[in-house]
RNA sequence: GCAGCAGUAGCUCAGUUGGUUAGAGCACUAGUUUGUGGAACUAGGGGUCGGUGGUUCGAAUCCACCCUGCUGUACCA
């Protein structure tokens, strides 16, 4: 007996996968329509690159690991490796290396995929989650990346935020690249490591991040970070140079000129914007929430950003002999998602269907006939799916949110006349099958 | 990965210093007479008390290890 329980397949959900609901997949598919939408209207192509990808197409900016699961989903086929992508900027600079000769240049493309990452999950973060790109490919232009951050405002507005609720943050890796060479840091690995650091300015403040850049640091449940190890001289360099408040670098002049003709001003200049990112060559940027995000028990939480891009000149080159600048954005859907179904006045209306009881099965006939009238008239129905009482049905009418239900029984069959309930007032009218869609719509 | 906290019914939780057949609310199912939902009432189903091992006459309760979740932190292409 304990054998069999044993042998029962699991019905818990692998770490960091979860089932999406219609509450929720009604507000992505909201998000989803506003975008492409705007895509057309910006004049984007729509692309789609397969979830699988070989390992070593995508893994060029990888940790060098042995392993190539490390952070990705990978297996082995036939001798060679996949992996399920990790993002969908890797995609795009292999299919432009691929197709380079018949793709004509600029390209502007966008896309929507799921992604996957190998790694421990957060709030509101998951391992299979949806995103959003754009990307200009084969422009040094810098109305590209002025563009894209305009273009991800109108998307955020058009969702339903206002001004005071995200905020476009810019800064360039031209900042940080002449910060290192003001305090003569050379070392790839200590560089990374400042940059790291620099990134938490948002979330720590300069007196945790003067440690991180140190000695190390220690949080509050005790756990240590080590520093980049630097001396206090170059610190203070650093510090005075990251707290200018307006940009000096020539490409960010640029896109704030840009950005004044376009009447643009929902941004604002942070050199704490790091991304993290290695194949960053020039401007970048970050899209931030500005309302507050709580958990499932209520909890205020850090939310952090929900997108971000910037540009790679070097990253398409990797493939080979083909140079194609480039610059993007990402918007991980999920997590606008999740901050959007918390602010309360997003409902989204779903039709639900009118609910035809069933009497008798021997009037199937019936039913059908008036189920088609109304399909016919686009009115979303259907016969009561069940088995069961009229009390059932009625019951189950009121908990699918169905707006009414329709009785043909023996009683209207006789006059030919159903009869319709409204489930929000109770009320029952008599009515004519030709007034029916007519009364039905005035319902709904 | 590291650290702190947590895991009792589908959900939210209670369970006294270890002591009989482990409880509540909500949800679910059936019924309160024939064709009427959202309320009330009655009855019912449902738990290897996260898992394994140990201490004990006896463990949901104590100990060890593991798993899972939350939160922070690290990494994040």
């Amino acid at each position: 007996m304990t054998k069999e329980k044993n042998n029962k397949p699991l019905k818990e959900l692998p770490l960091g996968f979860v089932d999406r609901k219609e509450k929720e997949l009604l507000v992505r598919d909201f998000i989803i329509s506003n975008i492409k939408e705007i895509m057309i209207k910006y004049g984007f192509q729509y692309l789609e690159t397969p979830s699988f990808e070989y390992t070593d197409s995508i893994g060029k900016f990888l940790p060098d690991k042995d392993r190539p699961d490390e952070g990705v989903f990978s297996f082995k086929d036939e001798n060679k490796w996949l992996s399920l992508r990790y993002d969908l900027t890797a995609p795009l600079a292999r299919y432009i290396a691929k197709n380079y000769l018949e793709i004509s240049k600029p390209f502007k493309r966008y896309q929507l995929g799921t992604v996957w990452r190998n790694e421990k999950p957060g709030p509101g973060r998951f391992r299979e989650f949806l995103q959003f790109d754009a990307d200009f490919v084969g422009t040094n232009n810098l109305q590209a990346d002025a563009e894209l951050c305009i273009m991800i405002a109108e998307i955020l507005e058009k969702c339903g935020l206002s001004k005071e609720e995200y905020k476009v943050k810019i800064s360039s890796r031209k900042i940080t690249e002449e910060l290192f060479k003001k305090i003569n840091l050379s070392e790839n690995k200590q560089k990374l490591s400042v940059l790291r650091a620099l990134d938490k300015i948002d979330r720590l403040g300069w007196t945790e991040v003067r440690k991180l850049l140190s000695e190390g640091r220690k949080d509050k449940s005790g756990d240590f970070t080590d520093g980049a190890n630097l001396d206090k001289s170059k610190i203070e360099i650093i510090e005075k140079e990251l707290k200018k408040k307006k940009p000096v670098t020539d490409d960010l002049l640029e896109i704030l000129k840009i950005f004044k003709d376009y009447k643009f001003n929902n941004f604002e200049f942070d050199p704490s914007i790091i991304r993290g990112l290695e194949y960053y060559t020039g401007p970048i940027f970050e899209v931030n929430l500005k309302f507050d995000v709580t958990n499932s028990k209520g909890k205020v939480i850090q939310f952090g950003s929900i997108g971000g891009g910037g540009r790679y000149d070097n990253l398409v080159s990797n493939f080979g002999n083909y140079d194609a600048p480039a610059t993007g954005i990402s918007i991980g859907l999920d997590r606008l998602v999740y901050a959007l179904m918390q602010k309360k006045e997003f409902k989204i209306k779903q039709s639900k269907p009118v609910v035809i009881c069933v009497f008798d099965k021997n009037s199937m006939k019936e039913y059908i006939g008036l189920q088609t009238i109304l399909r016919s008239a686009s009115i979303s129905t259907e016969i009561y799916p069940g088995e069961g009482k009229l009390k059932k049905q009625m019951e189950y009418a009121n908990k699918i949110n169905a707006p009414a239900v329709i009785l043909y029984g023996e009683n209207e069959l006789k006059s030919g006349k159903p009869t319709i309930r409204n489930l929000s007032t109770g009320k029952e009218k008599s009515i004519s099958i030709k007034e029916l869609s007519y009364e039905i719509k005035k319902i709904i």
